[in-house]
DNA sequence: TCTGGGGTCCTAGGACCC
DNA sequence: TCTGGGGTCCTAGGACCC
């Protein structure tokens, strides 16, 4: 058994340009907040399983995503409390106007983090801890929430530092200190190191991110193969070019639903698969997209995944188009669902565009009259993205254009 | 640790085109 | 008739993250 001491750098007058802010033990923590009797104690969300835990049961040993069963072994008098989502939602949506409110730089990770590009700010604001300090005072003042701040040169050892500040916390890394921060911390702190990587860079007797850093890359990429090895040679060295991103758009929108194994006959999985259909389709709609990639998942008794896909020629918005494709994939593996046993099901859509840049463009072109490519293209330049990515699509949409001449120079 | 539901990214092979 | 490189798109699986 190894043991790590973390290393808390101090910042000096050099301040970082990124933030990286975390909400502590997010759905819990709301459920403290709206509820005094909750303060305190153990206090877990979820319903059959752990979707959140406070600090008192963390303590205790409860994690996500462990059974309920397992966390009421370790943690007796575990309060637990069923999920509320749209409580949670709307804590975030608080959050976010703060955060939009500090920086215009802001992109958003999931529901409780994001990372918020502060480098604009020093003359306008002042430096990253005083913003930082800021943004903390905010959040707990105004939403009732402790938000834990990393701030660092890179996004990547922004989200570190982050995770060493918690809970309740704020850790800058020092401009040129990085690596005296980052290298005695375990190889699991690496972004991309999981549990199976993690296993074969100790096979190696590679523990911390010190030792990864000593290898060359190619000795990496020999390891755990190229991207990743790549990747993790670049970490390791503070080296994250990635900018903050404002306003990525999803590539996927899913849904799916899990069950005991054997509890559902062949009539309970296609109405489950319909359900999930109609939820992805309405969030596609919400969401103003369409897609062009149905992907149905699976998972069978023994726990093995299995994915099926099909691409449509023209890109859809429409649950029943979602459905029977879902349906006909779900088709044809029913054999081996049947033999294996299923424990969950699944629908994903991809390859997403904005639906709005698609109906903004029809009367942009004459089908008739221009040839097929320079319309794509001239769509492809007013948009500046993938909105028609086939000829095909165009076919097809051509029907509801209307002719406006000149428009296409 | 007996395993939710929402995602992202990478790899590898095959079809197909020039 | 055979051989080739370069590129894109699609499918399937897998690792990882919160």
């Amino acid at each position: 058994m190894r043991t790590y001491v973390l290393m808390t750098v101090i910042d000096g007058p050099e301040q970082p340009d990124i933030l990286h802010a975390d909400l502590d033990a997010f759905y819990a923590s709301v459920e403290q907040r709206d509820n005094p009797a909750l303060r305190g104690i153990p206090v877990a969300v979820g319903g059959g399983i752990v979707l959140a835990a406070s600090y008192e049961a963390k303590a205790l040993g409860v994690k996500t995503p462990m059974n309920e069963g397992e966390a009421r072994r370790r943690c007796p008098h575990l309060k637990v409390v069923a999920p509320r989502m749209q409580a949670y939602a709307d804590a975030s949506r608080a959050v976010f106007d703060i955060f939009h409110d500090v920086s215009p730089v802001v992109e958003g990770l999931s529901i409780d983090e994001a990372f918020i590009d502060v480098s604009g700010l020093r003359r306008l604001v002042g430096p990253a801890r005083q913003i930082a300090e800021e943004l903390r005072r905010r959040v707990l003042d105004e939403v009732g929430l402790a938000v834990t701040v990393g701030g660092a040169s890179t996004k990547f050892l922004a989200k570190v530092a982050s995770a060493a500040g918690k809970p309740d916390g704020l850790l800058l890394v020092e401009p040129g200190r990085e690596l005296e921060f980052l290298h005695p911390l375990p190889v699991e702190a690496l972004w991309g190191v999981g549990p199976k990587t993690a296993e074969r860079l100790h096979e190696r007797g590679l523990y911390t991110v010190a030792e990864v850093a000593a290898l060359d890359r190619a000795q990496l990429v020999a390891m755990v193969g190229q991207g990743a090895g790549g990747h993790l040679h670049a970490l390791a060295h503070n080296q994250d070019p990635r900018h903050v991103v404002v306003g990525r758009r999803n590539r996927s929108i899913g849904s799916q639903r899990s069950f005991p194994r054997g509890r559902c006959g062949r009539a309970d999985v296609e109405a489950m698969l319909l359900d999930t259909c109609d939820r992805v389709g309405r969030r596609l709609r919400q969401s103003n997209q369409v897609a062009r990639t149905v992907t149905l998942r699976l998972r069978f008794g023994d726990f093995k995944q299995a994915t099926r896909a099909t691409t449509f020629p023209q890109a859809t918005q429409h649950t029943n188009a979602i459905h029977e494709a879902a349906a006909e994939l779900l088709n044809t593996v029913w054999p081996l669902a049947e033999e294996r046993g299923l424990t969950k099901v699944g629908v994903a859509v991809s390859n997403l565009d904005p639906d709005d840049a698609v109906q903004m463009a029809l009367p942009l072109f004459a089908p008739d009259s221009q040839p097929l490519d320079a319309a794509v293209d001239h769509i492809r330049e007013s948009f500046g993205h993938r909105s028609i990515s086939r000829a095909a699509t165009l076919a097809h949409i051509s029907d509801h254009v209307q002719v406006v001449p000149g428009s296409i120079t």
